[in-house]
DNA sequence: GGGGGCTATGGGGGG
DNA sequence: CATAGCCCCC
């Protein structure tokens, strides 16, 4: 088994472990995929058949990766293993089980805008102010609950919850989660929570035994990433590995230190959970770094140390210490695009890199422009990840729509996209009409036009038996000859054609992109669906490809093109890969870390984890960057350096360079907000002079600031810890009472 | 009743 | 800088 001598001892160790609970803690350039895939393909030659095996990565490319350096060891029936994301996975199972949990088989997947959209509609509906409820929010408190299996029912009855949406004037949010819970199901559709939380019920309800069918098929479960898993996702593998008779051949790969997604759920606590559920894991650590070299190595060590708790390791590397940091200060974004992009060509020519060795890294996309501008005019070759992914563009949004009504009529958020795209004379006000019957009804929209309970005329009759017939011919012709079908027929060709603008052309070429992708998929890019047998089965439909597509990100789009391009991403989506060479730029306070993190404690952690994530994803050059002042929000900032910076030792950096800007600033820092910004509130406090106080400081009689609602006296404190509550009598006299949950308060005492 | 153009508003990370 | 809501015109 020669794969086995390409193993260092902790690796062959958690590699060779069979049976039983297995747990890796590994950094970051340690092997973990390696392990991961060997291990699979050692379960393989030891007799475990591939489809008993059920990897869960993070990524779709991690799978595909997984898979192919698999069938590198093993050969070609590694194809088989279950590998992909959870919601890849699950998404495949539950559309052949769809319904034992009332949904429809053709179930279509509500993106962002989708769930967006419907909370919208469900705001009107209740006569809520959008403002007050904003929709991004709503869906923020709906994601979470799904997130920790709150059910609409448990969170009404939360007293926390409660309390805390009615501290935020929103005390509706449990209604509205209701109500969104009934339509996604009536509208057959699953937005990506759904995709885990449907996951949970089947299993836990268990009809016909869909429960031990799943134990059955699943003997080997592996979770990559297990730091980034939420509660949710704990809960379906627990289901899944941890019942009466299991072997808990369950393995979880991950590093708390680069835990960087708990804004939508993901909790550590899983680890420590896991310890607990399952007392018998073999633990292995790995530490040794096969990625970087010394000075980055030690300088994310450094960095990382400044963290609160984590699991103990320390990250050394053979590789020699190789090059220092290097520093780039600029007065600008604009002047750190071009510091950034002349660097680059500075290393090309003297290190003899190319461009698929170099990787620019920040904190949010909005960033990548001024990159983007720069390396343009340095003629070098990059690629932006995570804009809009091609299937977010209008005019395949458009199309995919009219095959998603197509697939399952009930959908209504595609059925509003398309009713009256290309212009057909359908207008608001009919829309409306329906929308109201369909609510009141309790059915979908196509139920109602084509029902009889709205007069179906003209125009709306014309659109119906379209539909109709796009519907008849999907029931024997292929995915593609379909989408053919649709774009020609719906006008939307048409259309397109008529456009001859630059922007129009493109636009149709996309489409045309699109029907080609579709045809590719008919002809071989299948899905596997569930098997329990020798069989294997494949999903060629329509509905299969477009849940397919749907889950799919930018980083798994092909690139046709040279392939030799500089990348351009945020940290987030760095994980996992590595460069030779790593610019990660805009180190600012109130930029990375986020200035929306930065008061508090716990999510200031997970930003100097992403920043930990991001330096390590180099291993040979690092050089970091930041402009002491950038247009943000309509507006020129003044930011000092990030207070990362100032925690990498001065010896890791290539000159011994003040990293801390001595001039001094002008002020003020923060320009006025523009005048006239409507609120419900003015804000009392410059935001750049606020520094919120620990919560456990703040005590009964304390003068204190809020970054919304100024300057008040605690008048009394109640509850403990976690849960404790303070009265605030704010300036500005008779209702400015406020009772704030001191959990979630950002409050500044006043000396 | 439908369509088009203008203005106000909000803006983190992602499957 | 993109999108939603609003107003006005046909």
């Amino acid at each position: 088994m020669s794969y086995l001598n390409s193993l260092n001892e902790a690796q062959r160790m958690a590699v060779q472990h069979m049976n039983g609970p297995v747990m890796v803690i590994a950094g970051p350039g340690s092997g973990k995929t390696r392990v991961l895939t060997y291990r699979i393909a050692h379960l393989i030659e030891q007799g475990v058949t591939p489809h008993h095996i059920l990897a869960l990565t993070f990524t779709n490319k991690a799978a595909r990766e997984m898979k192919e350096r698999i069938a590198s060891v093993v050969g070609s029936k590694g194809d088989r293993v279950w590998a992909g994301t959870f919601h890849s996975v699950f998404a495949r199972i539950l559309r052949v089980e769809a319904v034992k949990i009332n949904y429809p088989p053709a179930f279509t997947i509500y993106d962002r805008d989708d769930s967006k959209s419907l909370v919208s509609d469900i705001l009107r509906e209740m006569r809520l102010d959008p403002k007050q409820y904003n929709a991004s929010a709503v869906l923020a408190r709906i994601s979470s609950a799904k997130s920790n299996l709150i059910t609409p029912l448990m969170y009404a009855k939360d007293e926390d919850l409660q309390l805390y949406d009615r501290m935020n004037k929103r005390p509706l949010i449990y209604e509205i989660y209701q109500r969104y819970y009934d339509r996604c199901m009536q509208a057959g559709a699953m937005d990506f929570d759904d995709l885990l939380l449907q996951m949970f019920r089947l299993l836990q309800e268990n009809t016909d035994h869909v429960r031990e069918k799943y134990q059955r098929i699943f003997q080997y479960v592996l979770v990559d990433e297990f730091q980034d898993t939420n509660y949710l996702q704990y809960a379906i593998i627990k289901l899944l590995t941890l019942y009466p008779g299991s072997q808990h051949n369950i393995t979880i790969v991950g590093d708390d230190a680069q835990s960087i997604y708990s804004f939508r759920g993901a909790t550590i606590e899983n680890i420590l959970q896991f310890e607990k559920d399952f007392p018998e894991v073999a633990i292995y650590k790995l530490e040794q770094n096969y990625r970087s070299t010394e000075h980055i190595v030690q300088a994310a060590n450094k960095v990382i140390q400044n963290n609160q708790k984590q699991i103990p390791k320390l990250i050394w590397t053979e590789l020699g210490s190789g090059q220092r940091l290097r520093m780039i200060k600029a007065v600008s974004d604009v002047e750190e695009g071009r510091l950034v992009a002349s660097a680059i060509v500075e290393f090309k020519n003297r290190f003899h890199l190319e461009n698929k060795d170099i990787a620019i890294l920040y904190r949010t996309n909005a960033q990548s422009r001024v990159f983007e501008e720069h390396l343009r005019r340095q003629n070098l070759v990059y690629r932006v990840f995570g804009g809009l992914s091609f299937y977010q563009r209008k005019e395949v949004k458009d199309i995919l729509a009219y095959l998603r009504v197509t697939v399952n009529e009930r959908d209504n958020e595609a059925l509003k996209r398309i009713i009256n795209y290309p212009k057909r004379g359908i207008g608001k006000t009919t829309m409306d009409q329906i929308a109201e019957m369909a609510v009141a009804q309790g059915v979908s929209m196509w139920a109602i036009i084509t029902s009889g309970a709205y007069n179906a005329k003209g125009k709306l009759l014309a659109f119906i038996q379209m539909m109709e017939r796009f519907r008849k011919k999907a029931i024997d012709a292929n995915a593609y000859d379909v989408a053919v079908l649709v774009a020609r027929e719906s006008g939307i060709y048409e259309e397109l054609r008529e456009d001859t603008s630059i922007e129009g052309m493109s636009r149709l070429e996309n489409a045309n992109a699109l029907l080609d992708g579709i045809k590719e998929f008919v002809e071989n890019d299948v899905v596997e669906t569930v098997d329990e047998g020798d069989e294997r089965l494949l999903d060629r439909s329509l509905a299969g490809y477009l849940a397919n597509i749907a889950l799919l990100t930018d980083l798994d789009e092909k690139t046709e093109e040279e392939p030799n391009f500089i990348s351009l991403m945020t940290t987030h989506t760095a994980k996992g890969l590595e460069f030779k060479s790593v610019f990660v730029v805009g180190l600012e306070e109130n930029l990375f870390p986020s200035y929306l993190s930065v008061g508090s404690p716990q999510q200031l952690d997970e930003e100097r984890r992403l920043f930990y994530v991001a330096i390590t994803r180099a291993k040979a050059f690092l050089t970091l960057s930041y402009a002491t002042s950038r247009y943000q929000f309509g507006q020129f900032r003044y930011n000092d350096p990030s207070r990362f910076l100032e925690e990498i030792d001065d010896e890791h950096f290539d000159t011994t360079v003040e990293r801390r800007a001595k001039v001094s600033l002008p002020e003020p820092k923060l320009l006025p907000d523009r005048p006239s910004r409507k609120r419900d509130y003015e804000p009392q406090v410059n935001p750049a002079d606020f520094k919120p106080s620990p919560a456990e400081k703040i005590a009964e009689g304390m003068e204190v600031v809020h970054l919304q609602f100024g300057r008040g006296r605690v008048t009394a404190i109640d509850g403990a810890r976690e849960n404790r509550v303070a009265t605030i009598l704010f300036d500005g006299g008779d209702d400015s009472e406020r009772r704030i949950m001191l959990r979630f308060a950002k409050l500044q005492i006043v000396e």
